[in-house]
DNA sequence: TGACTATATGTCGAAAATGACATATATTAT
DNA sequence: ATAATATATGTCATTTTCGACATATAGTCA
């Protein structure tokens, strides 16, 4: 961006770094969430697969039938971990977790 | 496993249940641990290729140089929340994090 | 060698994620 | 329609992970 126009847009109270930082972040943060939900929908495809309800995936993992739900619906309180946890836990393998990401 | 074995085992203070279910949560936990520590790998990779210290990296990430120090040595108390949401901030893209896993 | 920079390791209070529970809402079967 | 079963959502105390800091241990270069 020439200086000009970033000089113009900071007189409109634009923090240029700051917006660019951002939507660094924002991108970085989307990549992220995106993951967390294409995760998600596979773990929810694997569990209906075996034909296990979120009582019985619950116990399996020795959790509980709540946090399978928030699971499978991409809550934000779930982390990645507990997501590849659960995916390993009903047989996926790395290669699996691959194909999920392309 | 035949009757007759299990039985043998039992006398022996094997519990045949428990027992199948350590290794089954050991195999999972082992694909979990290994998860962890090639994408550490990656992530020193990642950042040596750009050049940049822990410490450095830890500004980029709002993070400290002892927890940069942790996740590169596979530190039992890092997630793989923050070791994706390091490389994505490297620049990875899933298809890059696919790739790690293959 | 000794200053300097980078990395490793331990600890701690704060913040986030967890299982559990209650309960609401769908979905399915009779 | 209604009973039974499955799933969704909110809350909370406990556990785990966090950034930060102190400090130890490598490496690097004068």
């Amino acid at each position: 961006m020439n200086t000009a126009k970033k000089k113009r847009l900071e007189m409109k109270g634009w923090k240029i770094g700051t917006a660019f930082e951002f939507l660094k972040l924002s991108s970085e943060e989307a990549a992220y969430v995106e993951l967390k939900l294409t995760l998600s929908k596979n773990l929810q495809e694997y569990r209906r697969e075996k034909r296990l309800s979120q009582e019985q995936l619950a116990r399996l993992l020795k959790s509980s039938q709540s946090r399978v739900a928030k699971m499978e619906a991409g809550d934000p309180t779930v982390s990645l971990d507990l997501l590849v946890r659960s995916l390993f836990a009903l047989g996926a393998s790395r290669k699996h977790l691959a194909q999920m990401l392309s």
